[in-house]
DNA sequence: TCGATACATCGATAGTCGTCGATATCTAAT
DNA sequence: ATTAGATATCGACGACTATCGATGTATCGA
């Protein structure tokens, strides 16, 4: 009966005890369920953060779209274990990708992350 | 001309091959500056939290887009107060609208404000 | 093997955030 | 005016976060 994905209206019989209700309160489940919540906000979440949108824009803007962690620090002005850290929140959100080519480390964009969370996002309205 | 929150790409790097440079620099400027990317951030981090993102989908999926504060509480499991702290955060972020009639307050979604992030996001490929 | 380099991890700290209960404000009706 | 109800704001508290400097780890070259 509760298919949480559906997004039902109240019966209006809900409706008739006080005359002063101010609307028609949706059914008992939210449209998002916590868990699809939780997961799609941990995702924007690793985007909600000033340095870690400029280090994706930096590394989406690399000609071969891969960008080696020296190269950060200093247009960010930030430390390079802080740089760091904001790599790692953005592999883990799979947003980034890592490889590591000897003593260098490359970040790429996961191909289809961000456009797979666009599209979640203009599917609202 | 261009969207000024669109992550662009920076000017095409110069390539210096130092022997043990591990790869091209790009140019001293950042593909998405600072103001952009805090501009950027702030509408994200609006969108970092799951009961936000619930409170946005059970906006958008009424019939009429309008929700009245009487009816998150309960479907969120949170405090009247704590809704009203979201509801603010999601009205100062430009996503959501606040109508107020008679005793209730009527939310509803900005037209194209969760579009407008969507594209920000699908233009980084 | 030794040293240098690139990057990750650790520990600490200051600031921010989500939540609550209590209180204030605002409106409608008595 | 007074009361009741809906919503906003306030104050507090625990949890989380961004940042740094220091340290650890792995790789390459001498």
């Amino acid at each position: 009966m509760s298919d949480p994905t559906r997004m039902t209206m109240a019966s209006p019989a809900d409706v008739d005890e006080a005359a002063t209700a101010c609307c028609a309160p949706g059914s008992g489940e939210p449209a998002l369920n916590v868990e699809n919540a939780v997961d799609l906000a941990a995702r924007f979440k690793a985007l909600a953060d000033p340095n870690r949108l400029r280090i994706i824009s930096i590394v989406s803007s690399n000609a071969d779209s891969e960008t080696c962690v020296c190269d950060l620090p200093e247009p960010l002005g930030l430390g390079q274990s802080t740089v760091s850290h904001h790599l790692k929140i953005l592999v883990e959100a799979g947003l980034l990708n890592r490889e590591k080519r000897g003593v260098w480390a490359y970040y790429s964009l996961v191909p289809g992350a961000l456009g797979a969370l666009a599209a979640t996002l203009g599917s609202q309205g």
